[in-house]
RNA sequence: GCUCCCUUCGUCUAGUGGCCCAGGACACCGCCCUCUCACGGCGGGAACACGAGUUCGAGUCUCGUAGGGAGCACCA
């Protein structure tokens, strides 16, 4: 039997980095067995499913590169189904209309805790044999067994055995007339021919009265594997208070998706003391099996040593793409200034981020937006600054080409007959530059200014040296 | 309250009874390299939650304690 997985948000909020693990988990064990990994939207909850959160989640898995080979399925276009599966269940017995209001369960489950019981249904029309009739609280409730206990073997968490007692009878169709979770995941997971139901183990409690559902419809219950939860920094659950949780504003705090999956990849999971995996890798090493049972915590600094690995191995031509969105949304104008390849060749081995990446391009593709005094004081207003900055600009004038190597020659030509050292003319040279201390080698710093900008900088810096 | 689950360096983890006075990675610290910042190289500190067992021998098995988490909806 082929192997076949499914992701299944429902469309209440953006992808979380949660959700982009459980999706990639879910597509590589289904790759790494030759299966098929399906997309499906939980949109029953109609209050807070929206149409821009499908969106979102579909953009984000596209960023991600999590393909899917069927779906998206979604489902509210199901309810005939759904009503269909209920009426037969109804109609063997398995099922029965229940009419409590509200309050009636309210007052239950809080009779059951005070018997030191969970809060739960009691049963009442269980065996009464009501009739269907027009009531606003008619619901359905299914009929769970009440001997015995389920018993999985869960891929992750191991062997788990649950009393049946300890289940009450849950409404399966609500009373506004579509189905619940719990009952429109088994219909789905068997309609869809899932083999493998891998999601986070804040369902692991579900899992018995999904497995009694299955039986109850004579369906056979597939494999699960429950993963732990993704907990923020402070050990606490992620939320958007604490940090960033949706996968789209790691893209925008400047992060590759490659990096972010292979960080996730690792998170929970691990082969040997191997760190980076290519895409091939995780799908032919990657087992649900292999996965921890304890919630692991969510470590920026990790994935941004990642992240910066990709940028300074990846091939430049492959990064390009991403990295000019980055200047775009930072304001940057590409029909002039230096070739963003040229730029991230040049910065990838001095930031972790794309963000962060445009932020210090903007030396090329702006003015010095301001100067750094130390840097002023210490670099332009020395004995040698205004012979350093004119000996380099009266060169870089006299020059036939512009490279880096070009540069080289011009920085070395001037230290040779100053009779300083390099460091002595490559400094003044790069304040004059970007108004700071800091930047790229002096060569690519001057090359990727642009000549003519290059020059206008070191009058400019030739200003304040003499001032 | 009840049920279920989890527990190795600050963090992610290796470890399936002896190879572990616990290995790797991130972070941190130091040194080297160096035109700045980085990259890189080398080195350092840092953990088996606790307590009982089982065993010749336990991070690895059992039980208990403590701590943490999830769930107990006509939400998924």
């Amino acid at each position: 039997m082929t192997v076949r997985t499914r992701f299944a948000p429902s469309p209440t909020g953006f992808l979380h980095i949660g959700g982009a693990r459980t999706a990639l988990y879910c597509w590589l064990e289904a790759q790494r067995r030759g299966g098929q990994f399906v997309l499906r939207i939980e949109d029953t909850d109609r209050e807070r499913s929206t149409d821009v959160a499908v969106q979102a989640i579909l953009d984000a898995m596209q960023w991600l590169g999590l393909s899917y080979d069927e779906g998206p399925f979604y489902q509210t276009t199901r309810l005939a189904r759904y009503q269909q599966v209920a009426a037969d269940l109804l109609a063997a017995g398995k099922a029965y209309y229940a009419y409590e209001t509200r309050e009636e369960i309210g007052d239950m489950r809080a009779a059951a805790m005070a018997a030191g019981e969970k809060p739960r249904y009691n049963g009442y029309y269980r065996d009464r044999n009501e009739p269907r009739r027009d009531d606003p609280n008619r619901v359905i409730r299914f009929k769970n067994p009440r001997e015995g206990s389920v018993v999985f073997e869960d891929k992750v968490k191991g062997r788990i055995e649950w009393a049946n007692s300890e289940l009450d009878d849950l409404v399966i169709f609500r009373s506004d007339g579509w189905p619940t979770y719990n009952f429109a995941v088994v219909v789905d997971d068997i309609d869809m021919g899932i083999t493998e139901v891998i999601r986070g183990d804040d369902h692991v409690n579900n899992t018995p009265r999904q497995i009694n559902m299955y039986q109850a419809l004579g369906a056979r219950v597939p494999e699960f594997a429950h993963l732990p939860m993704i907990l923020d920094k402070e050990g606490k659950k992620l939320s958007k208070r604490t940090s960033a949780v949706s996968v789209m504003e790691y893209r925008e705090a400047g992060f590759l998706p490659h990096a972010i999956l292979n960080y996730l990849v690792r998170l929970g999971w691990s082969h040997g003391d191997q760190e980076l995996f290519t895409a091939q890798e995780m799908i032919a090493l990657f087992a649900i099996t292999d996965v921890n049972k304890a919630p692991s915590r969510f470590d920026v600094e990790k994935l941004a040593w990642i992240n910066q690995h990709y940028l300074k191995t990846d091939d430049p031509q492959t990064l390009v793409a991403e990295f000019e969105w980055h200047l775009a949304r930072a304001g940057v104008d590409l029909s002039h200034g230096p070739a963003p390849v040229d730029v991230l060749v040049a910065l990838r081995e001095r930031v972790h981020t794309l963000k962060e990446m445009a932020e210090r391009a903007m030396i090329w593709y702006a003015p010095i937006a301001q100067w750094d005094d130390k840097a002023v004081a210490k670099h332009l207003r020395n004995a040698n600054s205004v012979a350093i900055l004119q000996m380099a600009k009266m060169r870089l004038e006299a020059a036939t080409e512009w490279s880096p190597a070009l540069v080289h020659e011009v920085v070395e030509q001037s230290a040779a007959e100053l009779g300083l050292g390099l460091g002595k003319i490559a400094q003044p040279l790069r304040v004059a530059m970007t108004g700071t201390q800091v930047s790229p080698s002096i060569e690519d710093t001057v090359y990727l200014t642009g000549r003519s900008e290059a020059l206008k900088r070191i009058d400019a810096a030739l200003v304040l040296a003499q001032a």
